[in-house]
DNA sequence: CTCCCTTCTGTAAGCGCTTACAGAACAGGC
DNA sequence: GCCTGTTCTGTAAGCGCTTACAGAAGGGAG
């Protein structure tokens, strides 16, 4: 390659990484040659010399879900502007898995890495500490690290969706939710919600329903309620998965949403708005979070300074499977 | 490293990459080395040296639509057991953004790839050739290149679903599809479905209306139909998220379906068993597509034979959204 | 025209591994 | 105990780049 135009290997490797360097006429010259025979750069040997390889690595629980998967493709997107890769894994909801994969990823060179969360094994954080990279956890307000935070507050949100169902006037709530292990963010909705009917007098505790991932949960739940607990007039889901699955099982059993019984979610997945009746839930900035991790990590290695922490708006969409509860549904609670 | 054990870097490489080359003491003795100094190997150097990243590379049009986020899931997860990273990235449906990332993977030395469909730029092949490594395309039953395919067919399953509503006795049939620029799937869909209509001797022919990608389309599909084709009693979607915009357009102008109007879907996505009604779809093997990718790749890479092409089932889900058209529209049509 | 200073280009030394090759260690046969 | 053949380990030469350093080229002042 060098040959072909004439230069020393130096040379063209300053026309690639800092083309001003070189006098304008040579620099050219260069660009010719590598154009005419197509020369493609080899990875590997420049993130050895410059100890750099240009790629970030990207851990999330499941691209099942959407809104990882959105942040993922927005992070890829920003990433890829910039003149990086990104390397994914999945920890599947599991601290052990996760470490493996902080573990594979340094293995590979990383220069930054992309987390979610703030539940971690101490042995992760030995590991983050010890590789000196930058990295941003992400879907949660705060950082309970040196790491930048970007995301927003699950807390807030899941209080402001039980508020506007207490506003409503429900008085009897139960809560479903998928499992809290290892996932902070489905605890903090949890509490927000609980903290929301406790600060609002709601004295009847409610049914907390911890199950599987999955629709079919949803489903559970509602019948666990008509069978349980028949005074409940609103069902608040920490994610629209949940949620999805009672509207669906409550059409089956005949119940009115929400005349008979109030139906919230949280995520706005794609689906929710199509729902009948349509989900009312919170909205993820999921897409935004992705690009401003991004932006953080390659800020980061430009030795910019760190946030630390990004809170995004997450609102609260009202739809029509929230709404007052029947008057002798209020009488019997 | 090779210092604290007493030993040849050569011996500590050995140990790493093929133990059985080490005599057991020594073996042991390196490998207690490695864990006390939590030795973390350089990927790049290694990459260097061995001429191998260990990374795999996989371009999917995008990871908003579920059954690609599945397959890449599936396809890190088997690939992560084999000890191979993945690098991902988005063409959006682009042959020029495809041709770009594929550019871009082979530059950061990827060892293999995976990418969607068959429709290829010709500098996209003339890269792949030249650099010279396995890949495999996916979603698709048959390559049209050197590399092996794992998919199912779209075709032929577009075909039965279509077969199912003449079966019903529809003989007015409309067609929702997304746009087929860059995307040989969706043509194989139409066309699968196309060419079953006219071997079963239906004359009348099926308005096809090209849309974009999103739910809202799927609306307006349903409102053409009522407005300019009154007499269509089944409308067939190439993918499920047009037809779920189909169901709650047909449900907000008070259309019975099944009843009034079939909907028929394609890829099963999450949401399709729980809507009301449930969507008759086809179940499109994301995961298993992953899954023997990644496969069909490390075997490459080891040597084995390459399959030509690995088709999987792609079965059609009977649900709720089709049925018998209306005694009078049958008289109608 | 010479000298000095600035700007550009080439030389060469790595980056941290893998691996061909050669030499050391050991076992077995005589 | 010596020789041969086998098994193991060390030596050293890269892998294809980047970059510090030095040397060449060019420009202006005297």
């Amino acid at each position: 390659m060098a040959a072909a135009a004439g230069v020393s290997t130096a040379t063209v490797s300053r026309v690639l990484n800092n083309p001003a360097l070189v006098r304008p006429a040579l620099r050219e010259r260069v660009q010719d040659a590598l154009r005419t025979l197509g020369y493609v750069p080899h990875g590997a040997a420049r993130a050895l010399a410059s100890n750099r390889t240009r790629v970030m690595g990207a851990i999330v629980p499941t691209l099942g879900v959407s809104i990882f998967a959105n942040g993922v493709e927005a992070l890829q997107d920003r990433l890829g502007e910039a003149g990086y890769g990104l390397l994914i894994a999945n920890s599947q909801y599991d601290l052990e898995k996760e470490y493996q994969e902080i573990r594979a990823l340094i293995e590979r060179g990383v220069d930054g890495l992309v987390l979610v969360g703030n539940e971690r094994l101490p042995e992760s954080r030995a590991l983050l500490r010890r590789a000196a990279i930058p990295y941003v956890v992400t879907y949660v307000s705060e950082a309970a690290e040196a790491a930048p935070a970007v995301g927003f507050d699950n807390f807030r949100s899941a209080y402001e969706i039980a508020a506007h169902l207490v506003d409503l006037g429900h008085r009897r709530f139960a809560l479903a939710t998928s499992p809290s292990g290892a996932n902070d963010r489905i605890r903090a909705r949890r509490q927000g919600i609980l903290r929301c009917l406790a600060d609002r007098g709601i004295e009847t505790e409610p049914p907390v329903l911890e199950l599987p991932y999955a629709m079919e949960s949803g489903r559970d739940a509602v019948r666990r309620i008509v069978k349980d607990f028949p005074q409940v007039t609103a069902l608040v889901c920490t994610t629209d998965f949940l949620a999805i699955g009672a509207l669906a099982e409550a059409r089956i059993l005949g119940l009115a949403v929400p005349r008979d019984l109030s139906v919230a979610g949280f995520d706005d997945l794609e689906f929710a708005a199509s729902l009948s009746p349509a989900l009312t839930t919170v909205q993820v900035p999921a897409r935004e979070i992705g690009r401003i991790a991004a932006d953080r990590l390659v800020g980061a290695l430009a030795g910019e300074a760190v946030e630390t922490a990004t809170v995004l708006p997450a609102r609260v969409i009202l739809r029509e499977s929230t709404g007052a509860p029947r008057a002798s549904a209020l009488l019997a609670g």
